[in-house]
DNA sequence: TTGCAATTGAGAATTCATTTTCAATATAGC
DNA sequence: GCTATATTGAAAATGAATTCTCAATTGCAA
């Protein structure tokens, strides 16, 4: 009778959780790193489940992909706004950064440019002080 | 008696191949591209020996590493000089850019700002030709 | 040419991120 | 509270890139 319910998805616990450790942390977060900041909240969550839920968060576009280069993918939460990122050295975090500058300057001639990508890396303010 | 012979490193076909095509080429390659390319000139190489002249080639900074955010590894002649990178949608391939924009301004207060990288994707030249 | 260590090819092994499996658990409609 | 089923945790399985193993081959000094 209830066919209502077929593919239903639920609100659970370790599926809250992981979405506000995205908005409390408000930066781009790796699986592993999502892991850890979930499990202070609750121990017992599983990196099965934080993979599930980003695969799911992506897929509604809550999240969207972060690529860093030769790392593991990064998460963040769509802001649709464009934007940029800065990885630091000595804690591996990786945070927004806003502006821009005009890279079209230096697309050769003949290319056509559809979008672009600048990591600035160094360290954050946090090491910094450490 | 013949100390000197130990851990030499000697001039072989496959060694030289792989060189060539860096050369020949000049843009970023990734293992799997460089092995289709060395093949054509030597077709029993195989993909272990690829990587074994990377590794080589890295360690005397021959080569150097390219990430490209979300792929495998690309290696490029070192030509000890600042620049960047174009992505080819269509055809996968990496090309160099030369020049670079004032990237230090997007820096957010209270970091240290030591390098940078800019990678612009798009269509190639041959590709918007094809 | 000879001898021997460096190098090679082929495939097995490793590494690491991610996905899947499945029994146990928990959510939401009644 | 009860029930159906979506979700979970734990571990096994997968997939892709890279490295290793080892017997056969090759480069090079003598």
């Amino acid at each position: 009778m209830n066919q209502n319910m077929n593919n239903m998805k639920r609100k659970t616990r370790q599926r809250e959780i992981i979405k506000q450790v995205f908005q409390v942390e408000s930066r781009p977060l790796n699986p592993m790193e999502l892991l850890g900041l979930a499990q202070s909240r609750l121990s017992g969550i599983s990196l099965a489940t934080v993979y599930r839920a980003i695969k799911e968060l992506v897929e509604t576009e809550w999240l969207i992909t972060v690529e860093m280069p030769g790392m593991a993918l990064y998460y963040e939460i769509n802001l649709h706004r464009h934007h940029h990122h800065f990885f630091c050295y000595s804690c591996s975090k990786v945070f927004e950064v806003e502006g821009c500058v005009p890279v079209e300057t230096l697309t050769p001639k003949g290319f056509l440019l559809e979008s672009h990508e600048i990591i600035l890396s160094g360290q954050c303010s946090a090491c910094m002080q450490g």
